[in-house]
DNA sequence: GGAGTATTCGAACGATCGGTCAAATAGTGT
DNA sequence: ACACTATTTGACCGATCGTTCGAATACTCC
């Protein structure tokens, strides 16, 4: 009823899938209509029919992008108790899933936040506040923490987000880069020192993927 | 005598300044032979026989970069006395170069990892290669902060490495990205309270440029 | 100043880019 | 089964991509 047949909705989703992953090791301008059809066997104007235009594409794979994102990292971390258990586990889904390459060339918006950090356009503007909201989304956990009474009164939450995202990024970019697993390792230290915790490595959650180094 | 005259050692020169800055705004891999002539008013083929391929051009971008990066930041941080003080205006400095727009895009390194750290061929290899010189400093730097006796003895300098370089990269990206300086200014904080400075905000090397907010 | 070479240019190549359009095909609702 | 529409296709557009090449120009050295 709505003028959508199961079969289109359906192309549109593989097509954005392979976008998302395609995305992540050639960037989002790399991303070609034409490539992306011989790879899924259709016709460049079949999948162009779908978008418009090749900026529309690239807004929907960032949506869908996040789609994956929040059912990997943000639906399981928000499983955890208020806190700083929440917060932690934020960050150990994260890393599993650019360590465990859910997409080829790891995390999605790590790599499309540095491709479109100094451009212009509308892909920049979704770029720019995507980042915002995620952020807020770390200054608020940290804040919880700190209601909850596991990080100190007078933490700076702002620059607590900062710092822990620092990690997190540096560990997506010089995972894939080096194609080892170490600064995973060294990311997760360096976030559980930040939030205090003194103990070793604890049960990380980890997706299947590239053996450790 | 060599077979090369002033005229095309300065023309080489003058392209590869611009193709270090335009790639910081849209990649190593949007640099574009007609984009780089017309903007230099030039021919394509003109700029195309100083290079022979796109790839060697990506290949000299890189290599430029390098030496303005030295001249920047490596150059005066070693005019600092060995150990600590040295570590920290590597970092000053490197902060200083991203915030004043030295490039448009602000440190070509920080992009240019970022862009091909999941792909193949030369122009990945020489990044992975300037990454681990780049990482090695940081480590012979810090080492010989232990050494002199500025950080404690049992200081895992590799853990230390990846901390510090991660603020310095995250703050870049977010530099540039919302075109704010405060990210500067977290990054300078996490690094200090990292190396146990406990005072405020110490003279800070600054290059002119974008006003702060 | 003239020989010789380094540099630059302009025209052109095949390939691919994003995008358009009319026609063919497949799916839905009655 | 039929009408209707969503989907997909293939041929084609102008622009631009990296690259080639022969001719014109600018420089250096004797």
């Amino acid at each position: 009823m709505d003028g959508r047949h199961a079969r289109g909705i359906h192309t549109r989703r593989v097509t954005l899938a392979r976008a998302v992953d395609l995305a992540t090791v050639s960037g989002l301008d790399g991303l070609t209509l034409g490539g992306l059809a011989a790879d899924l066997r259709l016709s460049k104007s079949g999948i162009f029919a779908h978008f418009g235009s090749k900026e529309e594409l690239q807004l929907a794979t960032i949506a869908f992008a996040e789609e994956i994102f929040t059912e990997h990292v943000l639906r399981p971390a928000f499983q955890m108790p208020r806190g700083k258990p929440r917060l932690l586990a934020l960050f150990e889904r994260w890393m599993a899933f650019s360590r465990g390459r859910v997409f080829t060339g790891g995390c999605f918006f790590s790599a499309v936040t540095a491709e479109f950090d100094a451009r212009e356009g509308r892909v920049h503007d979704v770029v720019v506040e995507w980042r915002q909201v995620w952020m807020d989304l770390l200054q608020r956990l940290a804040s919880e923490a700190v209601e909850e009474g596991h990080l100190p009164e007078d933490t700076d939450v702002a620059q607590l987000a900062f710092e822990l995202n620092a990690f997190g990024r540096a560990a997506n970019h010089d995972g894939v880069l080096t194609n080892a697993n170490i600064h995973y390792d060294r990311a997760l230290t360096a976030i559980r020192a930040r939030l205090g915790e003194s103990g070793g490595v604890s049960q990380q959650a980890r997706e299947p993927g590239v053996d450790d180094r």
